[in-house]
DNA sequence: GATGAATGAGCATTCATTCAT
DNA sequence: TATGAATGAATGCTCATTCAT
């Protein structure tokens, strides 16, 4: 057999990588970082625990790995452009977006929430995260201005806490939280 | 010598019970459950490991008592009672005082919002809540009824969300988070 | 109030000290030597921990002294003297003794039988039982050679070993082992 | 490097494991299962304390282990088969083989014996043992049954307590204990 | 004499990580 | 590249024993 081109190899490597991504997600997911062992993430990715060290140096650094694509996904799906000019239009959709994420793939943004408040994964995570969301609530701050808000920045701020507010109650209570009557408040409130 | 009498003894165990009530909740805040390990929470109570066993039967029970203190101390600084009436002053004092809780107690507020998300621990805290927060949602309610709010159960689970929301960023940032502001957004938004 | 007479006191003394040792034998009995906990001994004997050091250095002392207690007490009822001589009817009333003994106080048999097979706490009572043992046994083989039997010694081991063996069942089975037939077959047996 | 194949990998597997075995067997035997701590078996065993639960779930499992070995190893040489009728001449034969295996194999029945007057431990062992046995005990019936006897039942019953009797005395003391005029006697008194 | 708080060594078990193959 | 045996430190927890009162 004619060995495999560097180019196989590679995607061969990505595609292991995702999958140990995947079966790792939902197991800090399903039962949080400490319970799932790096045995049971190698069992579901079908692989050795000898090889995950292949992929990965260590644990904390799948978990690193996982907050960093789940920040990527996110800023996909709301294709947020660093110094894009947000429109009504774009708010509402980002308002929209902003319910739907956590509703469609929960198992993320419960791993995603139930790292901000572990000190010592939060530290990981929290540097990553501000070099990423700067570009987006400086779009944000700019839209708060273009309305004649008094203090553009508060307002900002205090969306964003209302927002997780809601993201946070779609997570935990899926079942009996008002989602689509969140968006018509959210949009009645802030898109005056 | 005589024993201690029962009296002295109570005092002792009721002294220790929170020192390490006290060292438990630090830990848990600074470095999540798992992480603070029953040896460093005797340790930071300055008691041999052994000790706590005499307290607590178990470290999971230590984290309950904690959590149902949280719920007591919240209630108690909140003046909530069951089938209380709200007016508008007391709405706008239930709004300052959710904000201002977790700002003066970041610690406890951190361990709570740590716990919520996971799964493992968060079962044992839920049953707790539930309980203890049915009356205060139910006053809730009564009060956007009054408001002749289109959907009152809509609203009272909005409103619940946005004040998490602000809390949590309140815990997360509180430097840069405008706490003031976001009380009197709230007042303007709930209170019509 | 007059104090106690020393007198007084010995009873008190010897009254609690065969508290613990009944309350000992019934855990040890029940739960086997390492599960039951000084605590629990001194519970169940309605003391506090730190006095049943006043009355056994360790818990090992309390076992040895319940073993002690116990061949006085399988002695006693079986009335055997040193020297003495054993008649057909004696031998009868000690096989039927012997039988019975385990049915009707099986706590401290099986207790007794639990010790004999764990080295470290065989070391402690064997000891003890040799020098017990050893004149009932001369006694035995006595009885034994009165009736001409080849090898008096063997016999004598070998019926010791039976006795042993009835009794043992006796204690793990006493609701289908026939303990009426077997001495029957006993006496048949070995009272020629 | 190409990692071992499977079949290497079970060779090593059944040769730690039976290493493992043979270090808790001894050390049971000689201290008890309590006493036994898994520390000692791994040390004995030449391991690691960790590399033990990579073979057995608990130190129960590896008790149970060793109790089912035990009887298959007992029946193996008893060659005792499901639905065997015996002759004399078998009959015989099991006697003395039931004398010379506690002679021969002294740890393994010790190690029985300690187990069967452990109350929490006997629970383990006895469900396999009965489930064992009780093709021996039918056997024996049986053979008691063509011989004639009032109460076949109730002398396989008396039979099998004298046997353990001239067991239990192997065990203890081999050395002065008459094992060949036992086997003699045996045959005496129930091979009529 | 009497108490029970306090200790600390020990226990069974888990698990991230390494390494010979 | 890939395996899983092997390690050892750490974990939650128990308990005989000591000791200030």
């Amino acid at each position: 057999m004619a060995p495999r081109t560097s180019e196989q190899y590679e995607e061969l490597r990505q595609e292991r990588k995702s999958e140990i991504l995947d079966a790792a997600l939902h197991l800090f997911a399903e039962e949080g970082y400490h319970s799932a062992s790096v045995s049971k993430i190698a069992t579901k990715a079908n692989i050795s625990k000898g090889l995950m060290y292949n992929y990965f140096h260590s644990k904390e650094e799948v978990l690193k790995s996982l907050t960093i694509d789940l920040f990527e996904y996110a800023m996909d799906i709301m294709k947020i452009t660093p110094g894009e000019v947000i429109t009504d239009e774009r708010f509402k959709e980002i308002i929209a977006l902003s319910v739907d994420i956590p509703l469609e793939e929960p198992q993320r943004w419960k791993l995603y929430m139930s790292l901000v408040f572990q000190k010592d994964i939060a530290e990981l995570i929290m540097k990553e995260m501000k070099i990423r969301m700067g570009p987006y609530m400086m779009s944000m701050m700019t839209y708060f201005n273009s309305k004649d808000y008094d203090d553009p920045m508060a307002m900002m701020r205090y969306f964003s806490a209302v927002l997780d507010g809601v993201q946070l109650h779609c997570l935990l209570d899926p079942e009996h939280f008002p989602a689509e009557k969140a968006k018509q408040y959210l949009i009645e409130q802030f898109v005056k």
